[in-house]
DNA sequence: CGCACAGTTGACGCACATCAACCTGGGTGG
DNA sequence: CCACCCAGGTTGATGTGCGTCAACTGTGCG
C-alpha cells in the first residue's frame, strides 16, 4: 500500500504517508471523477479517508447570497478528508477544479490516538502546513494586488507540486478555469483574465493549453512577494531548548 | 493556579484552561503591556507561555514594502504563545493592539504528549477553532466589502468576548484603533472611517469612546453574513457511525 | 451543424485608495 | 494652569483597481 501510493505520487512526504499507510489493510480504491463536482459535503460523515492523485480541487465556503470563495486549492497527494482516521476537521465543501482521480482507503478498524502516536503528530503537521497555506493566502486577498496574488498562486503551486514530481523545468499542469481562480483570489473571472495578460505581458509566465511555464521564477516570485520558507517543514528545531513534546511533535 | 485565570477571566472554557493550568506549578506573573509593543517575535523561542487576559493583542504578517496584514486579533483568554508547553506554531510575530495584561506561565518540566493526552486533545481543538476563524476571516477578505466585513468583525469579536464574559447587553470595551482594524479588514483606515460612519447610519451599532453598542445584533448578524456556529464548539457527536478517534478528540 | 462553455475584450461604474487638510482630546512641559 | 503637541479620528477631492454588463471569439462535443 505505502509503495503503490509513493510510486503514484513520488512523493516526498514519506512521513505522512508512512503513518496514514499503514493503518489500511484493505486496498486502495480508485475513482475518476468530472470537473466541478462536489467530493465532500459539510454533512457528510464518510467513514473513508480520500486523498486526490491527480487533478485539482478546491475547499470553499459561500456566502448566501452566492458569492464563492475557495480557500484552499488542493495539488495531488493533499488529503481531502481524513474520515473516520481523524474526524476533526471542521465542515467544508471540496470540489472538484478539474478531472480528478481520488484514492478511498477505508478504514477497517478505526486507530485511537494512543496506540499510535505518528498518527497525531502528523494530524498536527498536516494542520500547521494548511494554517500556513492559509495565511499567505490571506496576505493575498487583504494586501497583494490581483497581478501579485495570482504570481504567488503560481509560485505556491510550483513549490507544491514540485514535491510530489510534478514539475519539470518550472512548468507544469494548470487546468484551473479562470473562474475558479477567481474565486481563489477573490476577485472576477474577468479580472483574472486581464491580471493574466498583464503577467503574460511580463514574459514571467506562459499560460496556454492548460499548462504553465514559468520562465523567470526568481523575478515572479519577487513580484508575488514570494518566500518558499511556510511551505517547508521547519527543521527539526535542536534539541538545546526544546521540550520533551517538540521531540515528539 | 487554575481559580485564579477562570476568575481573571471568568471564562466558560473550562477544559482548556484545565489542561493548561495543570501543567504549572509556579505561579502566573502578570506583565502590563502599552499599545503597539511587540510581545512575540519570530525568531524568539520563549519558554514560557503567553495567555492574554486583557486588551486586545494581533498577529501579523508584513510584506517587504511594509503592507501589513493582522491576521488574527487576540481577546482576553486567547493563548499568544505556549512557549515549551507545544512550540508547534508556525513562527508568527504578535503584537499589542491595546494597553495588555498578559499572563506568563513557566512551565518547569515540559509535559510530552503521551503522559498528558488530554493536551494533544486541547491542542487540536485550538487550532480548529484557529482554522475557522481564519477562514471566516478569508471569506471577509475576499469576498465581502468593507461594512460587511467591518459588521462580521463586530459580531465575532462580541461571541468571542462573551464567552469570557466581557459583554453585557451586546455592548463592549473596543479600544483597537482604526488603523488597526483596517489592516485586519485588508483595506486602508480612510475607509474603514467611512464605512464605521455607514455603520453608524444604520443606526445598528454606536461606537464612541472606546466601548461598541450593537443595538441590533440580529440585523447586523444578517448584514455581515454572520453564523456563530464557526466559533461553537460542534457538539459531541453522536457515537453512532463515529470512530474512537473522533470521541477522543 | 449548432450548442455549451471558457476565454477575451471594450465601455462604463463603483468601491476603495490616495493625498491632504482639519478637528479633537488627552498628555506633557514650561 | 495654560500652551503646546501629537496620535487618532474625520472629512473632502480626486485617482485607480476592480466590478459589471455585454458582446464576441474560439473550441470541443453531440
Amino acid at each position: 500500500m505505502n509503495t503503490l501510493i509513493r510510486s503514484e505520487l513520488l512523493t516526498t512526504d514519506s512521513q505522512w504517508l508512512d503513518s496514514i499507510s499503514a493503518l489500511f489493510t484493505t486496498n486502495m480504491r480508485k475513482r475518476e471523477l468530472p470537473k466541478r463536482v462536489d467530493v465532500l459535503h459539510p454533512d457528510s460523515t464518510p467513514q473513508s479517508a480520500f486523498i486526490l492523485l491527480k487533478g485539482y480541487a478546491g475547499r470553499y465556503r459561500l456566502l448566501s447570497d452566492g458569492r464563492r470563495l475557495i480557500t484552499m486549492i488542493l495539488v495531488p497527494g493533499d488529503i481531502i478528508s481524513l474520515g473516520s482516521i481523524a474526524n476533526y476537521q471542521v465542515k467544508r465543501t471540496v470540489t472538484t477544479l478539474a478531472p480528478c482521480r481520488i484514492g478511498e482507503l477505508s478504514c477497517d478498524t478505526p486507530p485511537d490516538n494512543t496506540s499510535w502516536p505518528g498518527l497525531t503528530t502528523a494530524l498536527i503537521r498536516h494542520m500547521q502546513r494548511d494554517e500556513a497555506i492559509a495565511e499567505e493566502r490571506m496576505l493575498s486577498l487583504g494586501r497583494r494586488n490581483a497581478v501579485e496574488s495570482l504570481a504567488h498562486l503560481f509560485c505556491e503551486l510550483r513549490e507544491r507540486l514540485a514535491t510530489v514530481g510534478l514539475v519539470t523545468d518550472d512548468s507544469f499542469e494548470l487546468t484551473i478555469s479562470q473562474e475558479d481562480l477567481a474565486d481563489s483570489l477573490g476577485v472576477t473571472p474577468v479580472h483574472v483574465n486581464r491580471s493574466l495578460r498583464a503577467l503574460r505581458k511580463t514574459g514571467l509566465i506562459t499560460l496556454a493549453g492548460g499548462n504553465l511555464i514559468i520562465h523567470d521564477r526568481q523575478a515572479l516570485e519577487l513580484l508575488a512577494h514570494f518566500d518558499s520558507a511556510y511551505l517547508q517543514f521547519e527543521p527539526e528545531r535542536s534539541t538545546e531548548g526544546s521540550s520533551a513534546i517538540v521531540r515528539n511533535y
